[in-house]
DNA sequence: TAAAATTATACGGAAAACCGTAACAGCTAA
DNA sequence: TTAGCTGTTACGGTTTTCCGTATAATTTTA
């Protein structure tokens, strides 16, 4: 059973919404803070002190103002915190919409639930809690199908790489050159037009241009 | 002054918080509602019974769920009512971080403030209505900088509708005929490529990959 | 360890995009 | 009216991309 809640998210509304939630859950102990560096410290403080929170409710965006933070968003506070207490549950409340981005949440940060702020974000939390709570994880209703549907493509570091290279104006007959510096492989011209060409045939595109703005869309690059 | 003001907004935790500064700022009436059909059912009663809303404070993105909404949007429940009730002041309070869309709501729209969610909103909610109520437009700090920077290029139509084309996948060369097609001038390949190049020379860009990034970091496309 | 399969790269012709030049139309002002 | 300005379009040469094929390198498999 969660015991013990820290809720990080910088928007004032928001903050006291999300609690309330938590103290409904019938939950002992929710404290929450508006800074990542501050939710940083309580973990560690609590961590060392032999009573470790056991779920951290963290937002992606913490706008900037005058403090200046050494972290600077939700993903970076996951990272910190897993570091110093791996078995830490972790719930993102967030507003990103962009599929590859909640994908990416799941698959690189292993979190162990996503709800995006919207309508029905109070009863779904509760839900996510809930699930979270039994060890389980949580994902937004439709997600599992998006992340994949026939029609798509799991994008390799590499693949992210090269289209960068070619959404900042390089061309591709330089990229070669680029890699190489990089150290990345393979670096080939014909390599990188292979891959862009599977690319665009698995997901149906004919121009690099309508590529790079799906890509954008989704938030992959 | 501002008598009574409607507030828009599907974001369960916001419009409590949003109502609650409205009702601080002395203003003697002010409603909340879920939907943007409720809201313009509203604006339309409270007009014909000759006692009209000063101020509508609204949303842009709202969520769909099982009720099926008439207006599914900001924009468009901003547009409806301002049919119906011109002198209408708006306030928009959303989200949105893209320069392109929330210029656009300035320029096409012609709301009186924009206030985007985040940690300060909550003040810089109070100085918008107080600016609103003074007849005054109130917009966010760094905006009106970033609206024409140096290096900057307003995005026509024209120039909307080709990269949306270009970003579909669309040829160059098949481009002038959809134009011909769609009645929009000029639709000469040559001149498109000028156009092209112009934008791209403004913003030093060489490649039209990069300028469709560009377009969808900016909301333009 | 050799054969087979997969992956990386090189090459070259075809297609498309890029870019400068020039012709043409419409408009303005002396 | 005519010279000048602006905007549209056509044309053609150069560069870049696209794409199929062939060769080389690497990994897998028997």
């Amino acid at each position: 059973m969660l015991e013990k809640v820290l809720v990080a998210e910088d928007h004032q509304n928001s903050s006291k919404a999300v609690t309330k939630i938590i103290e409904e859950l019938a939950i002992p102990l929710c404290h929450y803070v508006y800074y990542c560096d501050d939710a940083f410290t309580r973990l560690k403080n609590e961590l060392n002190s032999g009573r470790p929170y056991d779920l951290l409710v963290t937002d992606i965006s913490f706008i900037e103002d005058h403090r200046t933070q050494q972290l600077k968003s939700g993903v970076e506070l996951i990272i910190a915190a897993r570091e110093i207490q791996p078995q830490l549950k972790v719930i993102i409340f967030s507003g990103e919409d962009r599929t590859a981005k909640i994908q990416s949440y799941f698959k690189d940060l292993k979190v162990d639930g996503y709800v995006q702020k919207g309508r029905t974000d109070a009863i779904e939390l509760e839900k996510a809690v809930e699930a979270v709570a039994k060890g389980q994880v949580y994902m937004p209703p439709g997600i599992r199908e998006k992340i994949n549907p026939s029609h798509s493509h799991q994008f390799t570091n590499y693949d992210v790489t090269v289209l960068s290279l070619l959404a900042e104006g390089k061309k591709l007959q330089e990229i070669p050159d680029l890699l190489v510096k990089l150290n990345i492989s393979p670096s080939g011209k014909s390599s990188m037009e292979k891959r862009l060409n599977h690319i665009k045939t698995v997901l149906d595109f004919n121009k690099n241009e309508q590529l790079i703005a799906f890509c954008k869309d989704m938030g992959i690059i």
